[in-house]
DNA sequence: AATTCTATCAACCGCGGCCGT
DNA sequence: CACGGCCGCGGTTGATAGAAT
C-alpha cells in the first residue's frame, strides 16, 4: 500500500504561484510564522495550495535572505570541492553559501556547473591542495597501493585478482622518487601505461625541467569507456613508471586543465609492457582506488 | 516569421528519518 | 517498542524564454 498523499490533491491549486499568492503567503509568514506545521498552513492562510508546496515556496523564493543572480567562482569553486568531498548533498552544500538554496545549488550544477567542471573550467578534485593545481600545470600524481603482503605498492596485484583494501597516496618525497626515476632512469620494458590510445612513454620524451612531455599523446580517447572529456582537450603529459620488478607504479598526469576528472568518474586503465616488449593484459583502476597528492 | 531546439529553473513527487504519542 | 504524521531532502518533470534553423 502507499503512502497516503499529504493533502487532498484535487482541491489545492498545483503550478506556478501567482504574485497574490506570494503576497498572502508572505504577510502571513511574516506575521504568524509556520507555527511548526506546514500542512495546516495554507488553510490558515487562506491559500489553496499544499502545504509542502508554501513551504517550498517560501524557502526558495520569498524568504527575504534569498540570493538571487549568477553564482561566482568562489561559489562555483566551492561547490564543486564540497560536492568531490560529500556528493549531492545540496542541503548541505546550500548550507555553505549564504542566501543560497539546495535548489538552487542543485540545478546550477545539473545546467551549468557540471559541464563546466567536465570542461575543467572549476576544481573537481576533493581536498584543499586541489586549489593550487587546478589552474596551474603542476602535475597531478595519482599513486595507489594494494595490501601485498610486503607492503609495497604493486599494481601488479591487479592483474593478478588479488583483492585490494586500502589505497595509499605517495608523499612528496614518494612522489620525487618516481619522478626521479621516471626522469633520470630508462623506463624499463615492464612500465605501465594507459591501455590503449596512449603511445608509450619513453624517458628521453619526458622533460626533466617541466616534468612534462606531450609529444607522445596524442590521442586519449580509448582511456576509458565514457571519457569522452578527457579525450577532447585533455594533455596527459606524464604518465609512469615502475622500478622494473613491478614492485612499485604510479601514473602522474597534467591534463592540462587540472585533475583528470575521468580518472575521478570512470578511472583508468593500465596495460603491462612485457619484457619481450609485447603487450600484457591490461588492469583497470577503479576511481575509488584512486587518489593524489599535488 | 514560423518552427524547432535547448537551457533554465520553479515546482512536484516520493522516500527516509525524526519525533511525538 | 511500535506506529503515525510531518519535515526535509534529492531526483525528476514541465513550463517557458531565448537561440538556432
Amino acid at each position: 500500500m502507499g503512502r497516503a498523499p499529504c493533502c487532498d490533491k484535487a482541491n489545492v491549486k498545483r503550478g506556478p504561484w501567482s504574485p497574490e499568492e506570494d503576497a498572502t503567503l508572505k504577510s502571513y509568514l511574516e506575521a504568524h510564522g509556520t507555527g511548526g506545521n506546514w500542512i495546516a498552513l495554507p488553510k490558515k492562510a487562506g491559500l489553496r495550495r499544499c502545504g509542502k508546496s508554501c513551504r517550498l515556496r517560501w524557502l526558495n523564493y520569498l524568504r527575504p535572505d534569498i540570493k538571487h543572480g549568477g553564482f561566482t567562482e568562489d561559489e562555483d569553486n566551492i561547490i564543486c570541492n564540497l560536492y568531490n568531498e560529500i556528493g549531492s548533498r545540496w542541503s548541505v552544500i546550500a548550507s555553505q553559501l549564504p542566501g543560497r538554496t539546495d535548489n538552487d545549488v542543485k540545478n546550477y550544477w545539473n545546467t551549468k556547473l557540471k559541464k563546466k567542471r567536465l570542461a575543467g573550467k572549476v576544481n573537481g578534485a576533493n581536498n584543499s591542495s586541489y586549489n593550487t593545481m587546478s589552474t596551474s600545470n603542476a602535475p597531478a600524481l595519482l599513486g595507489f597501493a594494494s595490501n601485498h603482503p610486503s607492503g609495497s605498492p604493486n599494481l601488479d596485484m591487479y592483474h593478478r585478482g588479488f583483492s585490494v583494501s586500502g589505497i595509499n597516496t605517495f608523499t612528496a618525497a614518494e612522489c620525487q622518487v618516481i619522478y626521479d626515476r621516471a626522469t633520470t632512469a630508462n623506463v624499463p620494458n615492464s612500465a605501465y601505461y594507459p591501455y590503449t590510445g596512449f603511445d608509450h612513454i619513453k624517458s628521453n620524451e619526458i622533460e626533466a625541467s617541466s616534468k612534462v612531455s606531450t609529444s607522445s599523446i596524442s590521442n586519449s580517447s580509448s582511456i576509458s569507456s565514457s571519457s569522452s572529456s578527457l579525450a577532447m582537450d585533455g594533455k596527459p603529459s606524464l604518465l609512469t613508471c615502475d622500478k622494473g620488478t613491478l614492485d612499485e607504479a604510479a601514473a602522474m598526469m597534467d591534463f592540462g586543465f587540472g585533475f583528470p576528472f575521468d580518472a575521478v568518474n570512470n578511472g583508468i586503465w593500465f596495460q603491462e609492457r612485457a619484457q619481450d616488449n609485447s603487450l600484457n593484459c591490461g588492469s583497470y583502476i577503479s576511481s575509488s582506488d584512486l587518489n593524489y597528492i599535488c
